[in-house]
DNA sequence: ACAAAAGTGTTATGCATACACCCATGC
DNA sequence: GCATGGGTGTATGCATAACACTTTTGT
């Protein structure tokens, strides 16, 4: 059975990559991704998600870790699987069929800035994506976008786009570029200290042309489950 | 690569099949699934999740579908995909590595009654299972749970356990089974009624004891997003 | 009449939202 | 002093929960 499968089955593990930089018209913060340009038939030319086959020896977390590393430089601060996608008919023009294991996985903005993009790589805003995408990139990058803006209203995973330190408003502003709406300041920081997800480092911002913030750093997580070192949700063992 | 990745690997699909039965002590409806023992290495003798290898003209979820069929004979009514499991650790004594990409199911508590247990396999009470399982699947199972439960309070999964007419109090039942504990008649009544899943048949429940219910339906979806005919939440074309 | 479950009504509580207003700093 | 964003206080509406009460059937 396994000699049938492996004539004509592949396994890959792509990554979406999610950063916040500020658009370049308006000048707002907002969600960007990575892209690879495909140098290789099926879909020569068209642009598809970081990733490629599965090595026999890795996890698959791992394999969608180096995806980000390959071709960025950088490593992600949030890395959680997306879903498989394996229809028979996704990958049409290939020679073999592809059953992909998608990750999701986002950056520092600190980290972000020190990029450094691989051959044929370049970042797109989520909503400027240089469509049509390779195989069915398109829908798994509109899933993961909607994965994305769904579990930040309900988990503390903003604050891996954050350095150690940052301010409430800092981080209003990260929520308020995933989610794509204004958020009021004061109900934002209530609720997030009620949450318990951030403490105060009794520090503040210095050189900013107001009141100086408070700086926070995110809590310690109480969670019935261990969590892995990417604050992922997988489940796990206990 | 394709050929590295074949010598050592193997795609499998497995399905966590969740039915409504009494429980045998108490009476009370809870949650059971089916297991296969296994008749050969590794883990001869264990019990595992109902699932096979991937062949080559199947589809993921047609795959999965068939790990319901082939063990019990039904057709699952709410069928989902879980998780892609593929530690490279997880199949300790096998000959190759196992990826596996697993599916959870709901099937009819109507339709369970007809049930055809396949060789070998056996239902038993999620809380009562015979472990260790085989492989990691424990693990799976516990989480299989964790995410029907937590589904089942912001979908109308629910329904997909009962026939095509339904009173409140069978509805209800079914949440409590789920979710193991009791819910206020009225209150549950109230929060369904203002959801809109279901619609009144204008029919009446006969020969019961007491004050003969309403029977209601499930009432078509109004998502944004095309659903599948097995109603589950899988990224979609628009 | 009584038991049992269906079904309605009322109230308390907590959370999200909206928004008025004060605070502290750089210029 | 004034502009700017940080930060506090308060009223309102909505969803949930708790529970008293009425309705309708079979026995």
């Amino acid at each position: 059975m396994a000699e049938t499968q492996a004539q004509h089955m592949v396994l890959a593990v792509s990554t979406v990559v999610f950063s916040l930089r500020p658009h370049p018209d308006t000048g707002e913060l907002t969600l960007w991704l990575p892209l690879v340009r495909r140098i290789r038939r099926p879909f020569k030319g068209h642009w598809a998600l970081p990733g490629g086959p599965l090595e026999n020896s890795q996890d698959l977390a791992a394999a969608a870790k180096d995806a980000v590393r390959l071709s960025t430089g950088l490593q992600p601060r949030h890395l959680e699987q997306l879903y498989a996608f394996g229809d028979v008919d996704r990958s049409p023009h290939a020679p073999e069929r592809v059953i992909s294991i998608v990750y999701w996985a986002l950056v520092r903005q600190d980290e972000d800035a020190q990029a450094v993009d691989a051959e044929n790589v370049d970042w797109y805003p989520v909503e400027e994506i240089p469509g049509p995408l390779a195989f069915d990139h398109d829908l798994i990058v509109r899933y993961a976008v909607d994965r994305l803006r769904a579990k930040v209203t309900y988990s503390p995973i903003a604050h891996a786009f954050l350095p150690g330190e940052f301010s409430l408003a800092e981080l209003r502003r990260v929520y308020e570029a995933v989610l794509n709406r204004a958020l009021d300041p004061s109900n934002f920081r209530r609720q997030i200290l009620s949450q318990g997800t951030v403490e105060d480092t009794g520090r503040r911002a210095t050189g900013t042309a107001h009141r100086p913030p408070r700086m926070y750093r995110s809590a310690p997580q109480s969670s019935r489950y261990a969590l892995t070192i990417e604050e992922n949700n997988d489940p796990v063992r206990a």
